[in-house]
DNA sequence: ACAATGTATCAAGATATATTGATTTACTTT
DNA sequence: AAAGTAAATCAATATATCTTGATACATTGT
């Protein structure tokens, strides 16, 4: 039940499928690239990307300074059942565009 | 996007499970069986039942002065999946028994 | 018409979640 | 070691959602 609760709370926002269909289509991004793709302040979009995390939705590779997400794999049929249920979504998807300096 | 979110919003509460799953095991019930059964409040019960009417999961059918509350019929895939992953969950579902009194 | 029952709705308070700005941690480069 | 960049976390505030008790509405039986 709580398990349950957590995926469900997990992509009852806005932002966070925008983010998960953001990430479902650019593959790995780090968390600059959202921000800037997005627009929004940078502990936003972490703590965003942590609950998504949190839920079982993405995965994170850590490289230098930078952190990966991308959709976990294997998925369970469930999640894969919402990941698909939200590529059907008509939403304002940013462009991806690095955001990072360096 | 707000059609999705409102589905996902219906079934983001533990009580509003926990009635999904009640309905869908015991068929067509009245609010003052769930009022009973649950040991809730009516208003709360009618608030949740609206919700998840309004979500589209349910469906209201009024005899006289009780309204039945089942399943709606068709449902899509996406909350057919939800209604299958609802009914693999482990929750305490109280027994069905007659609330009202007459 | 009146009383009783079932349901819906509303306003107020309680609880949970989201957003922001500041701070902290970690890594890299010089 | 110091400075710069990426990311995570925290506290405070803002916003949304849930619960309750009161009230309104509808139907039935007397």
């Amino acid at each position: 039940m709580n398990t349950f609760l957590q995926t469900i709370g997990a992509i009852n926002d806005e932002t966070r499928l925008t983010i998960l269909r953001f990430i479902d289509e650019n593959g790995a991004v780090c968390v600059c690239d959202i921000e800037s793709a997005f627009g929004m302040i940078q502990s936003r979009i972490s703590r965003h990307l942590k609950i998504l995390k949190e839920a079982g939705f993405l995965r994170v590779e850590r490289k230098g300074r930078w952190a990966y997400y991308s959709i976990r794999s294997p998925l369970d049929k469930f999640r894969q059942d919402v990941l698909k249920e939200i590529s059907y979504l008509e939403m304002d998807l940013p462009e991806l565009s690095s955001g990072c300096k360096s």
